[in-house]
DNA sequence: TGACATAGTGTGTATTGGACACTATTGTGT
DNA sequence: ACACAATAGTGTCCAATACACACTATGTCA
């Protein structure tokens, strides 16, 4: 059995999910397409690995490429294989999705792209190729993971709120939680550091800022730590 | 950016971490390599993807290729794709993990390939490739999703005793569980159907024998359901 | 019939999860 | 200055679950 070229290769492609949390709603960034197969149509940032770079590496040239993010919560998701799923020809996606702090950058600037967009994920347009599928698996992937692993902090800006804090677990989860509940049992893990300031928002009262002690929690989890909400 | 052979292709496979349960331990089916590369070594059963054929299904394809089994419990795990993990070229395996009731067969009729063994985890050699890492995530992910659904039940035969049960999981999650609560949880779910059968295994009393319900089991999953332990 | 080996069984306690409603503090408008 | 609007912040009780824990039962075999 000779090992090379005696079975066609696929041509492989990394696609991103990302997910941003801006406006009390989870959002996901796309992008519309330039070139055929369905052109004009939206789909996940992504594209071809080159032989020199790892998956890792490809998925994350593509977000700055197309996306002009850098240094995200990136995780592989699932790898997409079914025969047609790209009308061209064969091709193999290797699907990841990304976490981004959306407040940070504001909704237009996250990227300078002018055909790229942040979709509320209630209000996602019908997608080009598979992305449906993967973007429902990692939603999954997500609402799944939120539950026992402190990735939300991804999504919010270094400094916050417990208020936002518990939207984005009501965004992500997609139910209420009891305030004092939830406000209970995220102080109750000792990796909210709370902050001098307040944040001050029109007429009611401050509200008391928080950040995530990511020092205190990379030790906790080396020693079999979950974070569950 | 024209959409063909701008970037090389990588070669495709699959690669499968087969899980048993025989005599108390967990083990995994390993493969003696015929061929350079890593002629001689040990790694895990798989090989490349066709064209015409889904990442599932080349992956039960290799199962009966080089191990005799179907119709086995396969799920995909993670895409390894690191640029050096093959010598030759770049190839990117795509990870599944697969559970099998060793005892139905037995441990030497299980594969009818000379070159096919069961090895304890405890025991496994060295491995070819990063195949190693593959066997540690496909464990990582074993004992995580044991957890919370039954999947357990895919490594024993159909008719089985409640400590053959327990003595899966205390191998499976590497620690000893107490077996009065162990029993009442797992009977507390209603998807263990005790047999008119008992098992009589040398001088001791008998057990009484179960099997799964996998019928209730599926509807129960539709509504959202958890099998924890 | 006694020794051996594994099967099988219940209770009490500590912890956790979840329901639940009011007070506090700020800005604004009159 | 006072009322109002809007969000922040706080504690208790009850139910369910998790966990620790030790003895009896039933078969085989010598």
């Amino acid at each position: 059995m000779p090992h090379t070229y005696q079975y066609p290769r696929a041509a492989l492609t990394v696609d991103c999910v990302v997910f941003g949390f801006d406006e009390g709603e989870l959002k996901v960034l796309l992008i519309e397409r330039a070139l055929e197969p369905f052109k004009g149509k939206w789909a996940l940032p992504g594209g071809f690995v080159r032989v020199d770079e790892t998956l890792d590496d490809a998925a994350r040239r593509e977000l700055k490429e197309e996306a002009g993010l850098k240094d995200v919560f990136l995780e592989q998701l699932y790898t997409f294989g079914t025969v047609a799923r790209d009308p061209r020809e064969r091709v193999v996606s290797v699907a990841h999705y990304a976490l981004v702090q959306l407040a940070a950058h504001d909704t237009k600037a996250a990227t300078d792209a002018a055909d790229a967009r942040w979709y509320p994920i209630s209000k996602v347009p019908k997608l080009a190729f598979d992305h449906a599928d993967i973007l429902a698996a990692a939603l999954a992937r997500l609402k799944s993971k939120v539950r026992y692993q402190p990735i939300g902090f991804e999504l919010l800006p270094p400094k916050f709120t417990l208020s936002q804090l518990q939207h984005l677990y009501e965004a992500v989860l997609e139910n209420e939680l009891d305030k004092r509940n939830f406000r209970k049992k995220v102080l109750s893990y000792g990796l909210l550091v709370p902050l001098k300031e307040t944040q001050m928002t029109g007429r009611h009262r401050p509200a008391q800022m928080f950040r995530f002690d990511t020092i205190k929690y990379e030790k906790l989890k080396k020693r079999g730590f979950n974070f569950e909400v």
